[in-house]
DNA sequence: GTCTATACGGTGATAGAC
DNA sequence: GTCTATCACCGTATAGAC
């Protein structure tokens, strides 16, 4: 076996987090994720006794995965203008190449019906991005962190914005459009 | 009765959608809306089939009001600059102040599990926004259509962006965080 | 760890009485 | 138009065997 000792915890996960990203909260369920890893049910309760369980495990996962795969904001080896078209370039990859919303996006979107152990990994999750941004900008236009975190919060909102728009309107190039001035302003 | 002929029907309406704007797609049933009215499902179905058949007549009839409402974006007695922060402080009242996200946000993030019915309306509604904007813009900036277009898309992402900003990350300050740019550009 | 079996409520939808 | 009654599922969750 070439598979780590938590293949199947693994695998859960990775099958219930892309229903969720597909449908939101109420759009995965233990029978269909059983089904599709080729067990039953009951073995998913094993992993992961209840669905708040689960989904907080997915979501506390990808926020590490996450921070991990991003740069060291301060590491004036690499250009900061370069540090935000990547982050850039990393969303679109992800929300509109795959024309998906982001994981983050579906569950922000089912808050009212999230248990709270779920949508209390939320806000942090989004606090992990907004901090970095806020670095990177205030490298970029040398001002104070109050006024990078203004910017941050506005690419930010374009980025997320630009998902929603692309899924609505069934057009991939309202990303490009969307993001037009900051691409711009840092190319 | 001071109510209409048809009042049921319209109470439906109001509740399911109400319902969606809070969970979504999988979030609203029969049962549900029944219960919270005061009849029974079946007299439900009678109104509104399917589901999908009252998904879309909800998604309809919230374009057309929507549309309604929006002021002529050629009427040279307003002043453009108005026209357009009444855009964006209406948008607010909704997804900031009643911490809600739209019906159209909602449902795109459930595009993957919608009845091709359902998300056939969406594209429509989202065009009818941008139409509005990009003639506001023309209006504004003095420039092509297609310049103003992508300052509508522009906007329109940072509105919806704002609105999962805001509810991701509980703190209502990002909305205007996010749209300080261009509520300073054209005060 | 995974299984079978099962509990129990929710779901969309329909038939037919009033 | 609204009701009762019913259908065939699907939902989360658990007990207990292997």
């Amino acid at each position: 076996m070439i598979a780590g000792k938590n293949d199947t915890k693994r695998q859960i996960q990775d099958v219930a987090e892309r229903f969720i990203i597909q449908g939101g909260y109420n759009a995965f369920s233990f029978r269909a994720i059983a089904e599709e890893i080729g067990i039953k049910s009951a073995s998913v309760h094993y992993h992961f006794p209840t669905k708040a369980n689960l989904a907080s495990a997915i979501l506390a996962r990808y926020t590490l995965l996450f921070s991990e795969q991003l740069p060291n904001p301060n590491n004036e080896k690499i250009n900061a203008s370069l540090l935000l078209n990547g982050f850039i370039d990393g969303f679109k990859a992800k929300v509109v190449d795959q024309r998906n919303m982001s994981l983050c996006t579906m569950l922000t979107a089912d808050k009212h019906i999230l248990p709270e152990e779920v949508s209390a990994e939320l806000a942090a999750f989004y606090n992990v991005k907004l901090a970095w941004l806020t670095q990177v900008f205030m490298r970029l236009e040398q001002v104070t962190e109050d006024q990078a975190l203004v910017l941050a919060s506005q690419l930010l909102a374009s980025l997320h914005g630009a998902s929603v728009l692309v899924q609505g309107t069934n057009q991939p190039d309202f990303f490009d459009r969307a993001l037009s001035n900051w691409k711009s302003r840092y190319s």
